[in-house]
Parts: structure tokens; sequence; C-alpha cells
DNA sequence: GTCACAGGTG
DNA sequence: AATTTACCTGTGAC
């Protein structure tokens, strides 16, 4: 079954294979209720599936496509995910930061001079406020100062660290279920809780990122306020980034030796870093579990191997980048944001390396040794700083170099809903409310961005927001004025402003503009030819130019391309005596309102122009716009666009020929609800009457037996023998009536003769299928139920209904109605159920169900086909003449589908018509009338 | 009820 | 940047 949908709908392949698949009956394990209409002969059908190898070339190429796609969202999702979580994780680090046991504990250890100093700092004492802004800014320094010189040692691994998604997907295959495991064995420091970090803060020593942390929690608790920074390091969404350095380096290297592997952890390092020369552009660690399983099995299971692996990434790591990875010098991941309350700004510190308000030193890219494009371990994207009262705001603009040129790309400016994503990440983590410190912040980023420089790549400059190159000028775009802001390796560098999109004659005339008469064009470009007939259209040209000029090829399939300036708003041709212009196609262009002619109106229904056409009004269909399907330019038709003094006429005939199509619809639909009725009905005598035969022609089989009989049938789901029976339910199987509502039978039912009247049928309708009784509004009642509900299906859910209210045989339904008819002129509830539905549909239900009455009554088996075809309206007048109070509701819905002609015919009632009445007695007519609203009232119910 | 035809649709 | 075929549905004639 799968199989089938997964085959291309294209008909087009011939080449399949045919394949025999065996269907499993899984309908008749998962519902005891389909199996009811399953049950006969052998439903397991051999269903004949074809799985085409088609052209190898083509679906390869296709089905890398899907796996490339999936690969993308895949990257962009884990991406996001990653990114979210390291979030959340710098937030509860934050958190963290602020326990007061922590706080009192660094304190502790804090020099008293280094408390001292900032308490100095006060108006009182120093007036000035950019020598308070100083001298704050000289004492977070010697703080910092302090604390990596004499407090605090980093150690050289721990700190978080980037890694590009192949890696990544690497380690996951290589590891397992053990990722979890292991973690000690990993790079990464535990720090569960602010506990952790006092031992850290006792101990003095830890990773960068716990320095930087603890740094922070530092600085609150000397009572300044102080911002936990963090980059956060998430695999990246692109796939390029890093990949093909390391496949090279695989290549280069083998498996790691023993040596590597036996090194312990402190015979390190530094001096051991000529061993793996030829891996130095990649962190080797990453590669270590390559090609060597038994390595990457036996890890977490015996300590001596954590031990040495953990060991041996060390000292590869320092072994080939110690120059760029060194913690204490490299660009950190965590680090600090003072305020400083003088200047009311945040003021970057970086407390490893000794850096006070130095943005620029925290862009990794700079820094880093390897090559563009290649793998870093640490990537700046995503900087959030962390307050502390726990929210956070996007710094990156602060600390990444060349922000709008670079990684403002990489945040996803631009690409997809990727910049959406973040904003809606950086908008978890905001403040509810702003203060008066993130408008100072944000005009400062702001600023930053506006005075950032020129691009320090090329790159940089494509899609740079000031600058642009003329080398990544788009093919449909041009620099304008060309002056001329500056070089950049020798190019010139124009500003953004400049650059001016261009467009063909006819893209203008999309736009509802024209190309002036006499402009010449601004850049020629080869022709594209987008669909296949523009194609054709193009060879054509190309072959009669070479027939026509021998040499003179070239410049034909050339277009000329124009800027806007060039062009004027178009103005189409006016109506003209009600006549609409057309264009070639016979439609008119209307890609924007302004090409909408002068004294005509556009009318966007679907279908409209039937109507105009039937009046006989000029139209012309209003081409929108195209849609691309397989190479081809399909025109979008909207509606019509006709003249003015037309319009209200023709969408007043508009709306009135939907609401016929509405109503013709309902009705149809009706019909064949009815038809079901009067199948069910005929079924249920048929099945009675071979019933009433059984029961008389057996002595044993008392309706007991019989009933017990349905029952054991049902549960099985396979004929028993006993030749009425089946006959019977052959007859009225697709109908499959609910297993226990034969228990309810009334006598009455079983003592019913065939060549019994309507009432009868009637009373057997409500009493057996449940449904029927217990919806109160017709038009989505189970009456309309459609064409894919079954009957069985309707009626399945009786048990539950009918423990509710049990439904009143027809019979008795119809005495009540008489009686209520009796006793009050006017029945008291009829408004009501009235009110639920139009009059129309009521009426007409009301009509078509006393149709099925009557043909029920007279033929039973064959005369609803003359019921159904011949004139359903006359029919349903003269019916509804016998009802009373229905005959209003009807008359009125009458008038309005019979439109105008109609009027004038009536008699007693206006709009009604009147029509020959067939020659029936009064009582019965009465009875008929009070049996069609008992039905109805059985329907309602 | 069946057939041919027209028109819409994906 | 302006197009095709198969299929379905509705309609009217018989």
């Amino acid at each position: 079954m799968l199989d089938s949908q997964s085959i291309p709908g294209d008909s087009s392949e011939e080449d399949f294979e045919w394949e025999e698949v065996d269907v499993p009956q899984q309908i008749h394990e998962t519902n005891p209720e389909l199996e009811l209409q399953l049950e006969g002969p052998a439903p397991r059908a051999n269903i004949e599936i074809t799985l085409h190898s088609g052209t190898k070339k083509d679906d390869s190429k296709k089905a890398a496509a899907a796996a490339a796609r999936a690969e993308r969202i895949l990257r962009t999702r884990t991406h996001k995910v990653h990114t979210v979580c390291l979030l959340a994780n710098a937030r509860v680090r934050n958190k963290w930061l602020n326990d007061e046991l922590l706080h009192a504990r660094l304190l502790s250890l804090t020099p008293l001079h280094l408390h001292n100093g900032f308490a100095l700092i006060h108006k009182s004492r120093v007036p000035d406020q950019n020598k308070r802004g100083r001298l704050f800014e000289a004492t977070v320094t010697r703080l910092a100062e302090w604390w990596t010189g004499t407090f605090f040692s980093v150690l050289p691994t721990g700190h978080i660290r980037n890694r590009t998604f192949n890696e990544n997907e690497r380690d996951l295959a290589l590891r397992g279920n053990a990722i979890f495991e292991d973690e000690e064995s990993d790079d990464g420091e535990r720090i569960r809780s602010p506990n952790s970090l006092m031992k850290h803060a006792l101990m003095q020593s830890g990773s960068r990122d716990t320095s930087a942390q603890l740094f922070t929690a530092l600085c609150r608790a000397l009572d300044i306020p102080a911002r936990l920074i963090v980059s956060l390091q998430s695999i990246p969404w692109q796939s390029s980034v890093g990949q093909s350095k390391i496949k090279t380096a695989d290549k280069d290297r083998p498996p790691s030796g023993q040596k590597g592997k036996q090194r312990a952890r402190d015979t390190d390092v530094l001096s051991q870093d000529s061993d793996f020369e030829g891996a130095k552009t990649i962190n080797p660690q990453r590669l270590v579990p390559w090609g060597n399983s038994v390595q990457a099995k036996g890890k977490g299971k015996a300590q001596p191997v954590i031990k040495l692996r953990k060991t041996k990434h060390y000292s590869e790591n320092r072994a080939s980048t110690r120059a760029t990875l060194d913690p204490t010098i490299t660009p950190p991941v965590f680090w600090t944001e003072v305020f400083s309350r003088a200047d009311g700004r945040w003021l970057p510190v970086d407390p490893i390396r000794g850096f006070v308000n130095k943005r620029h030193v925290f862009d990794p890219s700079a820094e880093n040794t390897f090559r563009t494009g290649v793998w870093q371990e640490n990537r700046m994207t995503y900087v959030v700083a962390l307050e502390e009262d726990g929210f956070g705001r996007d710094v990156t603009a602060r600390y990444a170099k060349d922000y709008t040129a670079k990684v403002a790309k990489v945040q996803g400016v631009g690409i997809g809903r990727r910049k959406e994503w973040w904003d809606s990440v950086v908008q978890l983590v905001t403040r509810p409310y702003r203060l008066q410190r993130d408008d100072t912040e944000d005009t400062e980023l702001y600023n930053h961005q506006l005075t950032e420089g020129m691009p320090t790549i090329v790159a940089g400059f494509k899609g740079h927001p000031l600058y642009a190159l003329s080398r990544h000028l788009k093919r449909e775009e041009v620099i304008d004025p060309p002056v001329e802001l500056g070089k950049f390796r020798g190019e010139p560098v124009y500003p953004r402003s400049s650059v001016i999109s261009l467009k063909t004659a006819e893209n203008w005339m999309r736009q509802g503009r024209m190309v002036r008469e006499g402009c010449q064009p601004m850049k020629m470009v080869k022709q594209r030819a987008v669909t296949i007939g523009r194609k054709r259209e193009m060879e054509l040209a190309l072959e009669k130019a070479r027939t026509d000029t021998h040499g003179g090829d070239g410049q034909e399939d050339m277009q000329g391309l124009y800027a806007k300036s060039q062009t004027e708003l178009y103005k189409p041709k006016p109506v003209i005596d009600g006549k609409v212009p057309k264009n070639d196609f016979g439609n008119i262009d209307l890609y924007v309102p302004s090409m909408l002619p002068g004294g005509s109106i556009h009318i966007p229904f679907k279908g409209v122009a039937k109507v105009a056409k039937r009046l006989g009004f000029d139209y012309a269909e209003a081409v929108t716009g195209f849609e691309f399907r397989n190479r081809r330019a399909i025109p979008i038709i909207e509606g019509i666009v006709v003249a003015e003094e037309n319009e209200i006429i023709i969408v007043e005939a508009y709306l009135e020929a939907e609401n016929d199509a509405e109503e013709k619809a309902h009705a149809k639909r009706l019909d064949q609800v009815h038809k079901r009725w009067i199948r069910l009905v005929q079924g249920l005598r048929i099945r009675d009457r071979l019933r009433k035969q059984y029961t008389s022609n057996t002595d044993d089989a008392t309706p007991q037996h019989w009933l017990d009989t349905q029952n054991a049938e049902a549960h099985q789901g396979e004929q028993q023998p006993g030749g009425y029976l089946t006959t019977a339910d052959d007859v009225v199987k697709p109908f499959h009536l609910p297993k226990d509502q034969h228990t309810v039978l009334p006598s009455s039912l079983l003592s019913s003769t065939t060549g019994d009247d309507g009432a009868e049928i009637d009373e057997a309708v409500p009493e057996r299928s449940g449904a029927v009784v217990s919806h109160t509004h017709p038009r989505d009642s189970p009456l309309h139920f459609t064409q894919d509900v079954q009957m069985g299906e309707v009626s399945t859910d009786l048990p539950s209904r009918r423990s509710n209210a049990m439904p009143k045989s027809m019979r008795e339904l119809a005495e009540d109605d008489l009686k209520r008819q009796a006793s009050e002129i006017a029945p008291s509830n009829e408004p009501e159920r009235r009110s639920r539905s139009t009059p129309t549909a009521r009426t007409m239900g009301g009509g078509r169900v006393k149709a099925l009455v009557k043909s029920g009554t007279n033929t039973p088996s064959k005369g609803n086909s003359s019921v159904k075809r011949k004139n359903g309206k006359k029919r349903i007048r003269e019916d509804t003449d016998s009802a009373s109070e229905d005959d209003h509701r009807f008359d009125s819905a009458a008038s309005t589908r019979d439109g105008n002609s109609s009027k004038g015919n009536s008699s007693t009632t206006p709009g009604r018509v009147l029509r020959p009445r067939p020659q029936k007695n009064v009582a019965k007519l009465r009875e008929e009338a009070e049996l069609e609203r008992a039905f109805r009232r059985a329907i309602a119910e």
C-alpha cells in the first residue's frame, strides 16, 4: 500500500516492473464495524503494484536533491535547537551566578583594596563624571588583572567549542548510545549547580568559561551591574563550513597511533607538539574515533581508557594548534559586561585576557589563523548578554567585526525565515519592558553598524547595506550614478543606493509601466528563456537569423533592460460603448490596478464570465498574473472587466446564479440522501418480508432464535447456513445494521406483511436506524450524509444514542402529532424547529421525504425512479399544498427559485404556482401530511 | 438509462 | 511570462 503511494503520478513513464504484493487485511483486525461490510467471499485480493526503475539518472538526481533538501532542513533544525539549548544553558548559569553564597565566597576571596576601589567611586568623592568613568574602568581593569594574574588559573580544556554539523553527526554515529554516559570523558566541564561554581571558586581554577562566569558573579557580588555575555557556539547550519578541510585531513592522517594514546596527561603537551604537524588546521580530537572504533567503544568502560583518550585529545590539540587554541589568549565564549554608571554604558570585560572596554577583541574570526571558510572552534554568530534579572539582549553587533557585512548574514538576514527565528528566540529572553540603558545601548549598537567601515573581505560587500561592488551586481542590475566611494583591492566601491534594478520592457509592462518613447536600454543582456514556449520562440528566431544573414548572429538573442526612470505609467485604452479593450488572447492584462481601463470595472469573482456572457455584455477576462508549472506559463484569470455601467446588473445576476447553484447543489444532495433512504427502507421491507416468511414457515424458529442467529453471524463475520437468512442479508447487505438493534425490534414489525401500507415501513425507519431519530438539524444531520458515508456507519452509534432517548415508532410519532394538532392550532414547537434551517432546505426536505414515503407505499421496489426524475418540482408542490404550514415556507422558496417567471400565477398565496392536483381525497392527503411531518420530527429529534 | 458533447480542472 | 492531455461532470437527446 505504501508502495503504491510512492509511485510517481507521472503516467508518461512506462517501463514499469510489476510485482505481486499481498495486501494484508488490516480492516478486519482493526475495525469490527467495517468487518461486517466485507463479509462475503474472498476479500483477500492480490493487488499488483508497480515499482518502476525509471531512468536512473533522473531518479538519482531527484533522490539526491531530496536528500540534500532533507539534510538542509535537518541542519537548520539542529542549529536552531542547539542554539536554543545553549542559550537556555547560559541562562541557567547566569541565574546561578546570582547565588548569594557564591557571592559571599567570592567576596571573601577578593582582596579588600579591590572592594574599596569600587566603593570609592562616588559622586561625592569624584564629582567629574568622565573622571568617574575612567576611574571605574581602571578599577575594573585592576580587578580583572588580579583575577587572571593571581586568583584564578584557567585550565586549557573544558570550555565550550564550536563543532560543525558533520563532525557532530560523525561523533553521534560513533558514540551511539554512549553519548549521555561519558560526559566526563568529553571535554566539557560539568557544572551542575551553584555549588560546582563555588567549588571552582574555592579551587581557584577551572575552564575559561567557568572563570568568566565566576568573574561575572564576583562583579555582581561587588554590586556592579554585570552581565554574563555568551557567544553561542551552536552547530552551524551551513554545510560547507570546514568540510573540505576535514576531509583532506582525514586522508592525510592515519588513525592515531599508539604514541598518542599512551601519552599521559601530565607529561603534556607543549613539548610534544611536533608529532602531528600534518593536522595543523583542524582539531584532531574530532578525528580520533574515525577509523578507530575500538577505542571509541572502549571509552567509558574502563577508566584508564578514558584518561588516555582525553589526554590524547588534549595533547593533540595542543600539538596541532597550540598557538590559536590556548584559552588564555584566544577570544572567549563567555565574558562579562559591567555597567559603568558614570558613562551609562556597558563595558566589555574579558577577565582571562584582561581586556576591559575593548569590544573588538572578542571576535574570533580575525584571531583565528585558520583560513577563511575552514572550521573554527569559536564562531561568533549570536552574542547574548544575560543580565542579573535573567533577561537577555542580543549584543552581537557590539562584538562582531563586520556585523552588517558578515554576521548578520549568518544570523540569517535575508535567508529564508532564519532571522525571524532568531529574533523570536531573542524575544523570548527579552525584558518585557525597556530600560533607559537599553535605549542608549541600542543606539550605540546601531551606530557601531553605521560606522563599521568597509568590509575587509570581498564577500562582505555582497548584499552589504551601504557598499557595492560591480562584481556582485545581478544580471539585471546596474550602477547608475557611478560615483566612486573608494577602492577595494583596486575595485571601485559604489554606494548601494546607486545600484538600480532594470527590467525588460515586457516586465515593466507586467508592473503596469511602459518604457518611454525613444529610451535606449541601459543594459543589454542575453535573453533567458524560462518557459519552453519562449525557448522555442528563441530558437526559431535564432534559426531565422542564421538563414537570413549567414554571419550576423550573436546579437539576436539579446534584449534591452530599462530603468524605472525610463518608464511611465501605462495608460490602457478606455472602454468605448461598453466594449472592453482586449489583448491578443482575448483577455485584458490587469497586473496592477492601474491597468484597468477608464470607464471599466473589475469584477473579480470566479465564474462571472459565464454570467456576463449569458447576459450578452461585452467583457474581458482579467489576467492578473502567471502561474508557472513545469516550465510553462499559465495565466491567472481573476474574474472579468466590464464597462462600469454594467457592473450592477452583472453582479446581481452573478449573485443570483450563485444562489441558484447553491440551492441546486443542496437539492441534489438531498436527492441523493433520499435515494439512500429509499434503499434503506426498501431493504428493510424486503428483509422484513423474508423474515416474516421465515417465522411463519418454520415452527421452531422463534424470533428470538432468529436474533441469536443474526448476532452470531455478525460476530463471526461469516454466513451461517440457513437459506432465507442468507438471501435476506444479501439483499440488505449495504446497510449492515448494528448488532444489538434487533433486540429492541417491536413485535409489530415482525408481524408486518409484504403488502402493508407505507405507515408500517415508516415505522421501521426511525426504529431501526437510530441515527435518524437523533439529530436536529436536517442540513447537517445524517439524513444528508454524503456518498462516502455508508448507511451502516450512520447507524453504528445507535446504542449510545438509544440509551438517551428511546425513539418512538413512526406511527407513535404520527399519533402524537395528530393529538398535538388537535389540541393546539398552532403547534408551539414548530417555529423553533423551523428557525434552525433555511426555509428552502426544510421545504425541499419535506417535499422529498414525502415523495419517498409515498413511493415506498405504492411501489416498494421500483417506483422511486419516476419520483426522482419526473419534474420533482411539480411533485413537491402538490405535496406541499396539502401541508398547511409548510406551504408558506415552500411558497416563498419556490418563488425565489423560479424567479420572476412564476409570479402572478398564484391564486391563494402570492408567488405560488398552481398545478392540477391529483385525485385524492382530503383524508388521504391529510394523513400523508401528518406522516410526513411526523417523519420529519422523527428525524429532527 | 445511455450516449455524445461541452466545459472545467489538475 | 500566454498551454496541453486526460479525466470528470453536467446536460440534453433519445
